[in-house]
RNA sequence: GCCGAUGUAGCUCAGUGGUGGAGCGGCUGAUUCGUAAUCAGCAGGUCAUGGGUUCGAAUCCCAUCAUCGGCUCCA
């Protein structure tokens, strides 16, 4: 047998190492930097400790925390560092699981009585010991007999236990501490630099709240402090911008114990902010072709029950009220009605397609512990539409509708985003509604769609709903923190129970196909995401207040009442602040404010027949005539920005 | 719904069993001021709601409602 091992790197060079060589041994092959920096190994695709022996041929790469699966091992590490400690100060603590997720990692306990803040913090200070002690990590592989007496005290181990299929498992160790767990891990706990843990909660075993509910520490970790502090940074970026925050110190929503959780009312500025959104999105909806359609808030039960949202969703759904004896619901969602309005009449193939959009509002019931200022709430307004078409049309149907969620993005200030394509579980054709041949023809018109725009797309194989193919957009917001954008689902279950027919060029009845589909999702929460967006800086178009005209002196008053009505004839939003203060003070107010231009208006602004311009957050721009400001605003307000 | 925390003036918060406070905001007055807070005075509270313990409750106990962080859920 050689002594010697090859393997290959991913700049393609190879290296002949040691027979045994392990990733360390690799890494300080290749140079200094990676031996520091190296968190695992990446061994034919498979992740592997630094301290496991590499395999002869293969292609490896040598991880650091840049990688996200290094990334991943370091948290890993870290969450048993943590279990390690917790295990000290609570003797006799059951242990869950300890998984990295994206953005950190978490352990679950089950402990007599919760944490608390305080309590985080000696666990911090143990774990600096775990971390100092330096102890190497050590892997083990036990048979399952072997792994049930070590685990004999630790129910939740037992049962994970139960669940792996193979016949023996690896045991990780640091010092005292063991752990059942699949690994890699980190060479030894010394590798973990800095670390906080950043809250406590409950959590369900498994995920099932018919289990038991553990208390849950999350936490993250870093090789380096700045990178620690810059995300904790982040996290105070985006309490910054929360939105249930500014919308109440920008006046914009509020939300009433008086008159129920999840129910929002909008305030002169938040309404104005959603009837431009709302403006712009039936403007573009007409240009594309649809038509706006209205229907009511309430319906008789019937029509759920034949639509089936009565047998699957009457837990999230209001109770029936009495109208006549006859049991009327509150519509939670709009796709019947727009239904009943198609079966108005006999439609033919040349009717097709049917482009039907509507601000229809409805009520959901929501968990209480799951409300969230405008994300989550009872009562919302969708923008949403059916369109109806033929088997033929849906390829065209669908690159319009991605046309335009994605044009919607782009005027909203949304530029990165990431599609998912959801299509059926090949294994188990039987969980879904509808022919062989309909799906396959359904799921190529979304894949052809998206290859004509040109777009990358992930799949998401048995993602589907059981009555048809979904492609869903998310959106990265300006913090990088991704929201649900447009959804578009194709439905060949609603026109089958509703028997929705069409004529064809053979004068026979065929079945369109529906597709549902939202680009902003609900007023509610698209409003709320762009406030954290723009983290209440509202640009030009969407601002309440476009513009505050500040007289220093009660003397340039009536100049600058001028200079309010002659912007606002021109269409734009000013306000006039000729309140008996000085000018910082209005200015601080202004900017608070998030208002995106000032005018100053002094003795030397009157004499002059001018204005004297500040823009928000960047500060005074100098004197401009005023029809040169209304110019550079309205050019603003058109583009956009 | 579940686990934990919280609820005091419009907002942010102090007040651990003995006469409810501060700053900001609001109102009034003075000041007439040049790019992020002028000064003074005044008003403003069923201490979330309901019950209980106590001579006495913002404070201790119970229930309810709501909010916050998660879990679960989201047609």
């Amino acid at each position: 047998m050689a002594d010697k091992v090859h393997v290959s790197l991913p700049n393609g060079d190879r290296l002949e190492l040691e027979r045994g060589a392990t990733g360390l041994d690799l890494a300080r092959a290749v140079s200094p930097r990676l031996e520091r920096s190296a968190v695992g190994v990446l061994a034919d695709g498979k992740l592997k400790g630094l301290r496991e022996e590499l395999p002869d041929g293969a292609d490896v790469k040598v991880l650091t925390f840049d990688d996200p699966e290094g990334r991943r091992i370091y948290w890993h590490t870290t969450a048993h560092m943590m279990a390690q400690a917790v295990c000290r100060l609570y003797p006799g603590v059951l242990l869950g699981i300890g998984p990295s997720v994206e953005d950190g990692f978490y352990y679950d306990f089950d402990v007599t009585t919760p944490f608390s803040p305080e309590d985080l913090e000696r666990i911090e200070k143990a774990m600096a010991e775990v971390q100092s002690a330096d102890y190497p990590i050590t892997v083990e592989v036990l048979d399952k007999e072997e792994a049930r007496r070590l685990f004999k005290d630790q129910p939740y181990k037992l049962e994970l236990l139960e669940e792996i299929d193979d016949e023996t498992v690896t045991v990780f160790r640091q010092g005292e501490f063991y752990d059942l767990c699949a690994g890699p891990h980190l060479p030894s706990t010394g590798v973990v630099k800095h670390f906080k843990l950043l809250s406590v909660a409950g959590a369900y075993w498994r995920g099932d709240e018919k289990r038991p509910m553990l208390q849950r520490i999350y936490g993250v970790s870093y090789p380096e402090k700045s990178e620690l502090l810059e995300h904790v940074r982040k996290i105070e970026e985006a309490r910054r911008r929360d939105h249930r925050r500014l919308g109440r110190e920008l006046d914009m929503f509020s939300i009433h114990d008086e008159a129920g959780a999840g129910l929002v009312f909008w305030h002169p500025k938040g309404g104005f902010i959603r009837e431009t959104v709302e403006n712009f999105w039936r403007k573009e909806h007409r240009k594309r072709g649809y038509d706006i359609v209205y229907s009511p808030h309430i319906a008789k039960i019937d029509l759920w029950k034949i639509s089936g949202h009565w047998d699957w969703y009457k837990d999230s759904m209001y109770s029936p009220m009495d109208i006549d004896g006859l049991e009327y619901l509150l519509k939670p969602m709009n796709c019947p009605f727009h239904i009943l309005m198609y079966k108005s009449q006999t439609r033919s193939y040349r009717d097709l397609p049917l482009r039907w959009g509507e601000l229809g509002t409805v009520y959901r019931y929501e968990r209480s512990g799951v409300l969230h200022g405008l994300l989550r709430v009872r009562g919302f307004t969708q923008d949403d539409a059916h369109l109806f078409c033929r088997p033929d049309q849906l390829e065209d149907e669908i690159v319009g509708v991605i046309d335009l969620a994605l044009f919607m993005m782009r005027s909203f200030g949304y530029s990165d985003y990431s599609i998912m394509l959801s299509v059926r579980d090949l294994q188990h054709k039987e969980k879904y509604i509808g022919d062989d041949s309909v799906w396959d023809n359904a799921e190529s018109a979304l894949v052809a769609a998206m290859g004509r725009m040109g777009l990358e797309y992930r799949i998401g194989e048995g993602e589907a709903k059981f009555y048809g193919p979904a492609i869903d957009i998310t959106l990265n917001d300006a913090l990088g923190r991704g929201w649900q954008g447009p959804t578009i689902q194709v439905d060949f279950n609603l026109p089958e129970r509703f028997d929705m027919t069409y004529m064809g060029e053979d004068n026979r009845p065929h079945r369109p196909v529906m597709i549902h589909r939202t680009v902003l999702g609900s007023m509610e929460r698209f409003v709320g995401g762009l406030i954290e967006h723009y983290a209440g800086a509202m640009p030009m178009w969407l601002s309440p207040v476009q513009v505050k005209v500040l007289p220093i002196t009660e003397k340039q008053v009536s100049y600058a009442h001028r200079v309010k009505e002659t912007l606002a004839e021109r269409g734009l939003r000013p306000e006039l602040d000729a309140r008996n203060e000085k000018i910082g003070y209005k200015i601080r107010q202004a900017e608070l404010e998030k208002v995106p231009y000032m005018l100053i208006i002094g003795q030397k602004e009157v004499d002059a027949n001018m204005v004297a311009v500040r823009k928000r957050h960047e500060g005074d721009l100098g004197l401009m005539e005023l029809g040169e400001f209304i110019k550079r605003a309205e050019k603003e307000v058109a583009d956009h920005m």
